[in-house]
DNA sequence: ACATTAATTGTGT
DNA sequence: ACACAATTAATGT
């Protein structure tokens, strides 16, 4: 099905300049697709890309068991910078994307990608954003998972420190834990204070001492 | 007891 | 990571 230009106006403003929204109009095709539908496969290849014009789509990653990860979200105008490198190579696609609610969306086949990136430079722009914005969530999710390897490893060496000197309250600078770490000392001093608000632990200066290590 | 200084810790960017 | 504010301990007078 396709959309005029009005409705595509509508949905992109000014964001792509006119001969860019007819040429959307002549080739791109407009579905709606319930939650749960499945967009893209892993391992399968790709044919066109969506562009979404509401609703939300789920990026899955299989993991070597099978499992799904999720990797982020795509909503309002994204489109899927995966799915337009997979393009661009031809390579078969290394994830999944499933519909997380009824979603509109506008699918662009394949050959224009590249047509359009050297001919319109508002898609250009379009597509370096879309690059861009999942790059950051990337960086963010990384960040997430560090900072929570480091939350374990920080009240592992606490524990141990209690255990080699058969009690729970140590005589140590947060600098000094940052170097056994191998972070720096804000990092340690963010969560130390987050696992006093836990009431894992109390604070004082040059001090720390442990609480709750009976329970978990 | 008070003021001064240095070290440690907390927080925003 | 850096910069700065706030807090606390240590020291001198």
């Amino acid at each position: 099905m396709k959309l005029d230009i009005q409705t595509l106006q509508g949905h992109f403003g000014n964001l792509f300049e006119a001969n860019l929204l007819q040429e959307l109009s002549q080739v791109g095709n407009y579905m709606e697709v319930e939650e749960g539908f499945t967009l893209m496969r892993s391992g399968g290849y790709i044919r066109s890309i969506p562009i979404l014009l509401n609703g939300s789509v789920k990026i899955l990653r299989a993991d070597s068991e099978g499992r799904e990860a999720l990797l982020y979200y795509l909503g309002g105008l994204d489109s899927c910078a995966m799915s337009l490198t997979c393009c661009l190579d031809q390579r078969p696609s290394e994830i999944t994307a499933i519909a997380d609610e009824k979603t509109k969306l506008i699918s662009i086949p394949v050959e224009k990608i590249d047509e359009w990136i050297s001919k319109y430079s508002t898609w250009k722009q379009f597509v370096f954003s879309t690059y861009q914005k999942r790059f950051d969530d990337l960086l963010g999710a990384i960040d997430q998972i560090a900072f929570h390897k480091l939350d374990e490893r920080l009240l592992g060496l606490l524990n141990r420190k209690s255990k080699q000197c058969g009690c729970n309250v140590f005589n140590i600078t947060h600098e000094e834990l940052g170097q056994e770490l191998a972070t720096s000392r804000e990092v340690v001093s963010r969560l130390l204070k987050q696992l006093e608000r836990l009431g894992r632990v109390k604070l004082s200066r040059n001090k720390i001492e442990l609480l709750n290590t009976d329970k978990v």
